[in-house]
DNA sequence: AAAATATATTTGTGTAAGCGAATGTGAGGT
DNA sequence: ACCTCACATTCGCTTACACAAATATATTTT
């Protein structure tokens, strides 16, 4: 409440934009909600790292993380600001052309479909099936 | 050359877009091609930071510089990734609906038209007219 | 050639953020 | 109560960058 609303801060809407992992994270959660343990063995990239840069995008605004027993659930969250909306589904989009992107959606997916190919607890919950 | 063609920064285009200054220089300098002085004038701000930021901006090929004379003209150049272009006009159109991006167009039509009221040099490159 | 002008770069300093490694926390299972 | 599991946070370190101040460079003018 201490930020003047009528500033949105754009500058630090791409400054949470300005990472790799991050744009993947995003990426993955667009559209659906997903556990954190999915993203960790996705990216193949250290539980912190994930959890560090999660909670960049969770401090932007950009998503809000739900919890269910031991697991966490992470999904997008709308900004508050219109045209950070607007400019936000553009990014997204723009994601989906990329190839790396498309792989880790995949690999989301496969992970829906035979969870046995990725090296997840027992009884992981599973993001909905990722639409075409 | 040594940039990998493929694969478009999205990353480093954000860490572009996440600083104020340069999303007022950006905003200026869309549409129309301005000379430095313009800047460094519209935005109170020194010249050894516009003009860094400048550089940034270039870096990122987002704008190019065009010596004429003792003066350089500053424009916009198309991103080689046309994801980035997109996303790239999207945040150029949120800008616009910006108080502050906005008093600094019309500051920039005034000196066009009126620029007694701006301390510039006697004779310095006018940008073309601001459109409505 | 020297001075003035317009812009760019360097230098020094503070801060933010990236990383791996280690540690903390909260929920469930035994 | 204890342990384990799924995440989160902290620590120590390194790199990037924002800033002001100073200095350099390129162009025109005298």
């Amino acid at each position: 409440m201490s930020r003047s609303p009528k500033s949105p801060d754009m500058a630090g809407l791409f400054a949470a934009l300005a990472d790799p992992t991050r744009l993947r994270l995003l990426n993955l959660i667009a559209g659906r909600e997903v556990c954190v343990c999915y993203l960790v063995e996705i990216l193949r990239q250290s539980q912190p790292k994930i959890s560090r840069h999660l909670a960049y995008l969770r401090r932007a605004g950009l998503v809000a993380a739900r919890r269910e027993g031991k697991w966490i659930h992470y999904s997008l969250s709308q900004p508050s600001d219109a045209g950070a909306t607007e400019i936000l589904a553009a990014v997204l989009s723009t994601l989906r052309n990329d190839k790396l992107m498309q792989a880790d959606l995949t690999r989301l997916s496969r992970a829906c479909c035979a969870p046995s190919r990725l090296i997840l607890p027992e009884g992981a919950p599973r993001p909905a099936a990722v639409p075409a």
